[in-house]
DNA sequence: ACACACTCGTTTCTGTGCAAATGAATCCCG
DNA sequence: CGGGATTCATTTGCACAGAAACGAGTGTGT
């Protein structure tokens, strides 16, 4: 058959995201090793929103229901969110940031953006912003 | 602080890229039911390069010691691959495509090349190509 | 007012993915 | 040839990630 249709793994996009991500992680793990990426996600959006049900903050951070549930209590059990019931819907829980959460997403913000950069620190700047945009219109 | 400074989630690569990483595992589970894009990618390997062991394997495939061995163990119960004791290296564990897995990979090669481009449809080829191009430099 | 649909959170199951520790086998260097 | 360094496979522990099924609560239409 022809060359150009057969299956080479390093050509599929799907094994190089897998790589990319490896390589992300590996960079975020060293750099703020108190918290996952996912679950550094869940303080920011936290922070940018302010407290949300457990669903719908796991809607926006792209995280099915049963996914969501174990990020959250893990974050509970580092202190860094709360939970509580809403009075006006009792199948609701609201997740809070703890003022222990937001300091340490205060604190280590900078540095997470430091670690996006050093992840896209192979590309120039105006590689890195064609990559984003490239990448965002696949979401 | 300056507004350019702030920590946007939606704004971060590894949030990007996590996003991306969903939707082409959803098309992928869509389209090739039977295994896993990790199992798929052993089985690539394997088809490219023959019969290796277990370690190699998973260098080849950039998972570790730990993340290989479940992923062989599976495949093996699956019955598209099978382990054998290296007679020249005792420690080694030899991974072989069954012809069942031979089949499988051969019958879906196809469809697997489908869901890489139906990952990257809403790009132009222009655009794919500069895509992979930058993401392999992430690597 | 009542039935039905929907949402919310939970649990279970399967499948990656990495770190660290272990024991067995092999390699290499002096 | 002998012993330390490496490699190989395995195991354990933790952290996502989605599918499916469930009970409890809420909302809607008639």
């Amino acid at each position: 058959m022809a060359a150009d249709t057969a299956y080479r793994l390093d050509d599929q996009i799907g094994y190089v995201l897998r790589r990319v991500t490896q390589r992300h992680l590996a960079i975020f793990a060293a750099a703020i090793p108190e918290v996952t990426t996912t679950q550094f996600a869940v303080l920011a959006r936290l922070s940018e929103t302010g407290p949300e049900s457990q669903n719908q903050l796991g809607r926006a951070v792209a995280m099915d229901a049963a996914t969501i549930k174990g990020v959250v209590d893990r974050l509970t059990r580092l202190e860094l969110v709360a939970t509580a019931a809403d009075p006006t819907d009792r199948r609701r829980l609201i997740v809070t940031l703890t003022p222990l959460g937001n300091t340490l997403f205060t604190a280590r913000a900078a540095t997470a953006l430091q670690v996006s950069q050093e992840t896209l620190s192979p590309l120039s700047d105006d590689e890195q912003r064609r990559l984003m945009a490239l990448l965002v219109r696949l979401t």
